[in-house]
RNA sequence: GGGCGCUUAGCUCAGUUGGUUAGAGCAUCUCUUUUACAAGGAGAGGGUCGGGGGUUCGAAUCCCUCAGCGCCCACCA
């Protein structure tokens, strides 16, 4: 005798109990299935982390803090579905799991919405008001002129906005069905991520790999901040070669280069020539008069400089383009800067510009916008006579802060790196180590990791001359002379953080020492983003406030994120994972694809074709998109499809009405083993099935799990319930076979959907079943077969059976009548073995096609051939 | 210029170590309503798997090559 199974104790506990009969709806309906399920999961705490769980019990996420500036977008439903139907697959597994949300309101979009919604505007300088509240609350005027705040200030609305709109995007994840366990909420501004962030930032630089630099640095002039390299874009702008001579020697020798940026002449510091270009070898070493301006420069050798471009020579300013940048730095050349950090010429010109006709032509553009000075430049260049043919327009691409409107210049200024291997050879190694290390999903993404590390060309520049981040929590002494002395910093304690050194005052000062000689001044900048989330791990999972937690969580075991952020968020959060903990941060990297539009464009609000997730949960259940998000391959770029929607919606009210028919039937005893071969050959198929998705669920791949659930459940529905259920009716022993399959493929099938199809298989569980679906447990072949007498030929035996079922069906239809019309007499051919599957669900056969007399004819044709004899029609 | 991905039915896509006659959904057409389901069911038509070459008994699948689409990165005097 087989020993009990898990099963057998469920029915007996369902009929021993009054509390678990069934109870099957009359007429069941997904409608509002959404809102009762979540109360329900709440109530009960289906998605709490168990904080007990031992460490190799725990399936920890790293969950990727949208920001919540603007609405949820259908993308986002896409994405966290992914990783939402893989955390369930893990807690029925028995996993706990710790999946938390965040959500990212620190930074520049968060400014710039609560600029416009309240009518002010930021102003360090300005002092803490502890009684101010704000002109307006949402409805500003058009002319109405921003009241400068304080950054503290500034900082409340910002918190008080991003709580309105945290609150919406909550109800919208949990309408998605996310199990996130709220309970474990952070925001990137909070005390709690920025006391995080201030922490690991003073950690950096105590062991040297946080550093301060004056250096050029790229820079949007409409923010004033500073941008670091993996915030840069390339953008497609007209532009004009421009050929403009240098005069040398006594002045009748001349070199002509050619540049798109003829306003930069007033900032030449030298020329380059390739070292093998033979026009220019005399020239090495000597020096040329800048046109205009009258500055003699050098000409140097450089490999960098491209003999077939323009004229082959190349003007070198201080600053052009990155390229000046290497030259300057390489060839130590001075900096003759003439752009302000407000994308102006500068006022004062440099010193070397001298002569009365030098100060002359820089006094036209002094003061001048970039765009201004490059006309006016020009102009005075032709009638100079060094502008030596008409400007030939070109496109080109130009380098643009991804949020920004005008191009980037490039100004000298004091900012904080956090090494990252762009100027380490080793180090840049060891983060290729790093990435080797995780398992990559897709895997060809490793592919972009590398390639971004690789091409790292320097050290990540993380401050920010912005407000709504976290400060860079230094302060620094001044000295009796009035300037800062930035070399040894004034660091607070831990247990002072978080610190804003804009209000607050350093141990050993008063507030009235601020900005005074002999006292102090607070760093002026923030952090980028993305120095606060790469920190997500360890904000989660309390790092410096909860070493048992983060003990048990890190490193999680999954990061799931667009793949357009590899370069940033990715990337950051194993720089600082290293360094901090000498470890990769997670085990797995999981990419999604984007979320496309039907025609495969981009979605993007400018565009229109933005559809709002409420209204798509509204029309077609929450179940049905999270079908349509779960039907697209892992990192997979996937069209928005209403269609796969509808689908999706189709396959929830089927599984409504499948259960509903199976536990509508009379159970005999629910001990029965399933012992008729169709019926056992059905539950084969099905454990096939389910080693199947338990091998992809734990390779990340929802999709796949979907893809062969549905296809067998398709089947299950359509030919096997067909077959089975005038048997089915019966009470008898073979009766009992078939009802106790149906029951076992209907708990395995509604578990094998749970992850996918929370409500809807939720709702059906809770028919038959005491407790939520979610809690488990996952099935399993053994669980399903244990106690069965297995077939040895069981997809042979399905197939031949569904060949002669689909055959009949097949007559049926091209005799244009209807599958209840009965079979007089149908003659089979087949293999031997075939036929004796044949006859040994003969029974289920008659049934399932209405056959009179069958007769059974053995050929050595692999192919099933049947005839069919109808019986005339009556109704025709 | 470097890297990656994609190209299969009218449309959207599966096709997992190469194996009978290449699949699904949608769309189209035909048939079909009282015992789970008509927001259902049963069927049919529709593809020389982007082009070419190669390996193999056998290729949508492996290799080479060409083309188109998309993405990432670099260069941008």
């Amino acid at each position: 005798m087989p020993s009990p199974t898990w099963w057998q104790y469920r029915y007996t506990t369902m009929i021993d109990t009054p509390n678990h009969t069934y109870v099957v709806p009359e007429k069941p309906t997904l409608d509002k299935i959404e809102a009762r399920w979540i109360a329900n999961w709440d109530q009960i705490g289906v998605n709490a982390f168990d904080r007990n769980a031992t460490r190799d019990n725990i399936f920890s996420i790293d969950t990727p803090p949208p920001s919540v500036s603007g609405s949820l977008h259908m993308g986002q439903v896409f994405s966290y579905t992914h990783t939402d139907a893989v955390a369930r697959f893990w807690r029925m597994r028995g996993k706990s799991v710790f999946y938390p949300m965040g959500w990212d309101d620190n930074g520049l979009p968060t400014e710039r919405r609560v600029q416009n919604y309240f009518g002010v505007s930021c102003d360090p300088t300005v002092l803490f008001d502890p009684d101010f509240s704000p002109p307006f609350n949402g409805d500003v005027p058009k002319n109405h002129r921003a009241v400068a705040i304080s950054r503290p200030n500034f900082i409340q609305l910002c918190e008080q906005l991003t709580h309105q709109d945290e609150k919406i995007f909550e109800g919208l994840f949990r309408r998605l069905g996310l199990s996130v366990d709220w309970s474990l909420l952070y925001t990137t501004i909070g005390d709690h991520a920025r006391r995080t962030s201030q922490h690991a930032f003073l950690k950096n630089l105590s062991r040297g790999e946080a550093y301060p630099q004056e250096a050029p640095t790229l820079w949007d002039v409409d923010f004033g901040t500073a941008v670091a390299q993996a915030e840069l874009e390339d953008r497609e702008r007209p532009g004009a070669y421009h050929s403009i001579a240098f005069a040398h020697g006594d002045g009748n020798d001349e070199v002509l280069i050619e540049t798109t940026r003829p306003e930069l002449v007033a900032s030449c510091v030298a020329l380059v020539a390739h070292p093998d270009d033979a026009r220019y070898v005399s020239l090495i070493g000597r020096t040329v008069r800048t046109p205009l301006f009258d500055v003699e420069v050098p000409v140097y050798s450089h490999e960098l400089a491209q003999i077939d471009k323009g004229t082959g020579i190349a003007m070198v300013c201080t600053f052009g383009d990155l390229t000046d940048v290497i030259w300057w730095r390489e060839l130590n050349l001075p900096a003759r800067v003439i752009i302000g950090r407000d994308g102006r010429i500068l006022t004062e010109a440099p010193e070397e510009i001298n002569t009365e006709r030098a100060r002359a032509a820089y006094a036209q553009i002094a003061g001048k916008t970039v765009k201004q000075a490059q006309t006016i430049t020009v102009e005075m260049l032709r009638a100079s006579g060094d502008l030596r043919a008409e400007p030939r327009a070109i496109t080109h691409q130009v380098k643009f802060y991804e949020r920004g409107d005008r191009p980037l210049e490039i100004v000298s200024s004091r900012q904080w790196y956090i090494r990252n291997g762009g100027r380490d050879a080793a180090l840049r190694q060891s983060f290729l180590q790093r990435g080797s290390e995780l398992t990559w999903h897709p895997d060809f993404m490793e592919h972009r990791y590398d390639n971004w590390v690789e091409g790292l060309n320097g050290d990540w520049l993380i401050s920010r001359q912005r407000f709504f981040g976290v400060p860079i929590p230094l302060w620094y002494r001044i000295n009796e002379s009035g300037e800062p002395d930035y070399d040894t910093p004034l660091v607070p304690p831990n247990e002072r953080l978080p610190i804003d050194p804009s209000s607050d005052v350093p141990t050993g000062f008063v507030e009235s020492q601020r900005g005074i000689a002999g006292g102090f001044i607070g760093d002026p900048d923030v952090m980028d983003t993305w120095a606060t989330s790469s920190l997500t791990p360890q904000i989660a999972g309390h790092w410096i406030d909860d070493d048992e937690l983060f003990s048990r969580v890190f490193p999680m075991e999954m990061r799931p994120q667009a793949h357009e952020i590899i370069r940033t968020w990715l990337f950051s959060t194993i720089v600082r994972s290293h360094f901090e903990h000498g470890t990769v941060p997670w085990h797995n990297a999981a990419l999604s694809g984007w979320m496309l539009d039907p025609n495969h464009k981009k979605m993007s609000k400018s565009k229109g074709n933005v559809v709002s997730p409420s209204e798509l949960f509204d029309q077609y259940g929450s179940d049905a998109v999270r079908y349509w998000a779960t039907s697209a391959r892992p990192g997979v770029d996937t069209a928005f499809s209403e269609d796969q929607m509808k689908v999706g919606r189709k396959l929830a009210t089927k599984l409504l009405n499948v259960s509903k028919f199976v536990l509508g039937l009379e159970v005999i005893d629910p001990r029965t083993t399933p012992s008729e071969p169709i019926d056992v050959a059905m539950l084969q198929r099905l454990a096939q099935v389910v080693d199947e998705s338990t091998e992809a669920f734990e390779s990340f791949d929802y999709a796949r799990v979907l893809e062969r659930t549905e296809t067998f459940f398709w089947w299950f529905c359509d030919d096997y319930v067909e077959l089975v259920k005038t048997r089915a009716y019966e009470k008898t022993t073979r009766s009992a076979s078939a009802v106790t399959a149906l029951h076992r493929a209907l708990s395995t099938l509604q578990r094998l959907f749970a992850p996918l199809l929370p409500f809807v298989t939720e709702e059906v569980w809770s028919w038959w079943q005491p407790d939520s679906i979610h809690l488990g447990p996952w099935p399993t072949r053994d669980k399903l077969l244990g106690d069965m007498v297995i077939l040895d030929s069981d997809e042979e035996f399905l197939s031949a059976v569904g060949e002669v079922l689909s055959q009949i069906r097949r007559s049926k239809t091209e005799g244009k009548t209807s599958q209840r019309t009965a079979v007089e007499h149908l003659k089979i051919f087949a293999t031997t073995a075939q036929l004796n599957f044949i006859s040994s669900c003969m029974d289920d056969l008659r049934n399932a096609g209405g056959l009179g007399d069958v007769e059974m004819v053995a050929h050595d044709q692999n192919a099933i051939a049947v005839q069919v004899r109808l019986a005339p029609n009556s109704r025709s």
